[in-house]
This record gives C-alpha cells, structure tokens and sequence, in this order.
DNA sequence: GCGCCCATGTAACTAGTTACATGATTCA
DNA sequence: TGAATCATGTAACTAGTTACATGGGCGC
C-alpha cells in the first residue's frame, strides 16, 4: 500500500476551484488554510509536476509583461477524481507531537516557578491564536465580497475548530496553574 | 544553529528517572506519555548510542538468564544538565497539519451526507479518546501504589490536557454537524 | 505448534524544512 | 537604496516510519 501524500490533495483541492500557478496556491494556503495546513515552495513545484505526470493537472506557460512566466495548472477529470476519492476516505490516524507536554512530563524535578512559567506561555500563546481566529472571523462575516464564496461556511467552522481548542487549552491552563502555587 | 532532535531530550528525560535500556524506555513510554508522544525502536537505539557518544549517557551490558542481554543506559550529570537547559527553553513553534480540517475545507462540493460523515466521525473518535483519558485517570486515582509517584501530578494534567481538547473537539462536532442538514 | 514477549538492531523509504540561486518590478 | 512582491526551482539536510532480520522463552 503506497503512503498516501497528503500534499497532492492539498493541492488539488487549491485547483479545484480553478487554475493556479504554484505561486497562486501558496498564497491561497497562506490566506485560507494556514491555521491548519500549510506548503512551502520546495514542497509545491515538484508535486505539482508529480501531478502532471500522472494526468490529474495540465500546465500551461502564461506570458506576463515585466513579470516571470506563470507555469498555470488544471485540474483535470482524472484528478478531480482522485480528490473526491481521497475526500471520501477516513482520515488517517495521526500521532500527536507536543513539546510542551512532553516537557511538563518532565519538569518534575524542576522548580515550580518554571512550571508556571510553562503554562503562562501556553496560555498566552492560545490566548492570541483565539483572538486571531476571531478576527478572521469577523473578517469573513463582515466582508461583502465574500458573502456569496461557496466555500464560505466551510472556512468558518475550520476557523471555529481553531478557536474552540484554544479555548480549551486556555481553559486548561487556568485551571491548573494554581496547582503549582509557591516556592 | 543546529536542529534539535526532541527525540533525545524525550530519552534523556525518561532516563532521569533511572537507568533504562532502549527497550525498557519504550515500554516507558508507552505507559506514560503515549497519548502526546510516541518513540519507535529504529528511532530509540540509534539516538540511545549518539547520546553515549556525546557523553550524556553511559549504558551497561546486563546479562540475563534465557534471555537476550540487555544495554542499560544511565544519565550522566552531563546528561541531565542538557535535559534541564532544554526544559527551560521555550516550547519550539509546530505547524499542525489537520487532514480532518483539510478534508472538511474541500468538502464544499461534496454531498452533504458525506460531511456529516466526516463530523461524525471525528465526533465518536475523540469522544473514545476522552473516555480513555478519563479511565487513565481513574487508574492513577485509585492506584495505591502510584500514590506517592513523583510525577503523579503532572501525569493527571497531562491526561487532563487530551480531555480538554477532546472535549472542545465533541462540542465542536454536536454544534456544526446541524449546519449540514437536508439533502 | 502458534503467537506473544523479551531484546537489539539495520536498511530503505517517505516526508518535510532550510538554504541557496536567479532576476525583474514596485513602492517607500 | 533597500525591502517587498512576483515567480520558479534545486540541493542538502533533518526527521520519522515501515519493513526486515535474529532468536530464545513462555503460555495456551
């Protein structure tokens, strides 16, 4: 069974709502998407050629004056396919990394100022993940233009599921700070 | 500057409770922090004989009767001088990559059915994860011999932490899967 | 006899990041 | 004049996973 990448559909996913050079997509992932996925440039342009190797986009060479050539990618039927396929699998268990718990594990032994110190930053660090997300929020709620986006429900509950975890987690950290009080 | 491997720190840290070979510091693992981090064998023993070559560990060839012998691996005051360093300094930023959230993002064109699905879904995998969160718990609670455990304390919050974002994540679920009804 | 546990390790592969390379235009 | 944006790409590196290899003991 060939490891799945998840990258492709990341990608076809970008083009399914029209052509895009590699350029154009990593900029649409960086206004839509950011807070969950992201692709840097190293990452996109061999994939996309991957893609074009296997049928599933088409490229085409765009002329621009005073400008690089845009190398311009399809999607086509076959990888439209592909990511409907891909849309109707389960999502694939993944295995959590946090540094952060790993180092709570492990601040046993240290002094408990520390400690507090940790889950300060934790604290303040989701405080302003949260009040970004809600700013994106407002942001799309607000703004007229995106009004009739088809996509529009589907950026707002990804931004909520954002919010609700750092939510949670600032929750978290009032709560159990206090039980590392003194010293 | 050269990368950190978190991978050491995660051996270092699990040594500082005593000495462990790689096998035993698996189990460790397994135990305790699973549920945020995860070591394999052909990750552990490789990095196990870095650290001997760095000076933070020393290891031990134990014989055993019937069975094979084992390397044991003890910190060295060098050791847990970088384990220290390392607790103290900020958690290192993560891009997180939620295949859920990308899913859902190019779901816009896909039958509502199939949304509710993928919701669903995600809904009773973490409602399993936080039942198992809780019954950890339990466990540590109600068993004696982990009383006076050392890291007892941040062992529960650790687990608490998992529940939280479990449960945002539940809450999340029963709020937005109304939103796609109909068709 | 089968499968699991103990115990260590290597090889090959997949995935992802950083740094480097190029070069024009636009804006402050 | 310097930074940012547009635009594409490669090379080198770091990290992490899966599969493979070995082999005895123990319980059902």
């Amino acid at each position: 069974m060939a490891k799945i990448n998840k990258t492709k559909f990341a990608l076809l996913g970008m083009l399914s709502t029209g052509p895009c050079s590699g350029y154009d997509i990593k900029k649409k992932c960086d206004h839509s998407v950011a807070h969950f996925w992201n692709e840097n440039y190293a990452h996109i342009y061999p994939v996309l050629k991957e893609l074009e190797r296997e049928g599933a986009v088409t490229s085409e060479s765009e002329k621009q004056e005073g400008r690089p050539a845009k190398n311009v990618y399809t999607i086509t039927d076959l990888g439209r396919e592909a990511l409907e396929k891909w849309l109707m699998e389960p999502v694939e268990q993944v295995r959590v990394r946090s540094e952060f718990l790993l180092k709570l594990f492990f601040s046993s032994n240290a002094p408990k100022q520390q400690v507090r110190q940790l889950i300060e930053s934790e604290r303040i660090k989701h405080q302003q993940v949260k009040e970004v997300f809600e700013q994106q929020q407002q942001m799309i709620l607000n703004e007229p233009s995106l009004s009739q986006h088809p996509r529009r429900t589907y950026w707002l509950v990804t931004l909520n599921y954002g919010k609700y975890n750092a939510e949670a987690v600032i929750k978290w950290c009032e709560e159990t700070l206090p039980l590392f009080e003194g010293e």
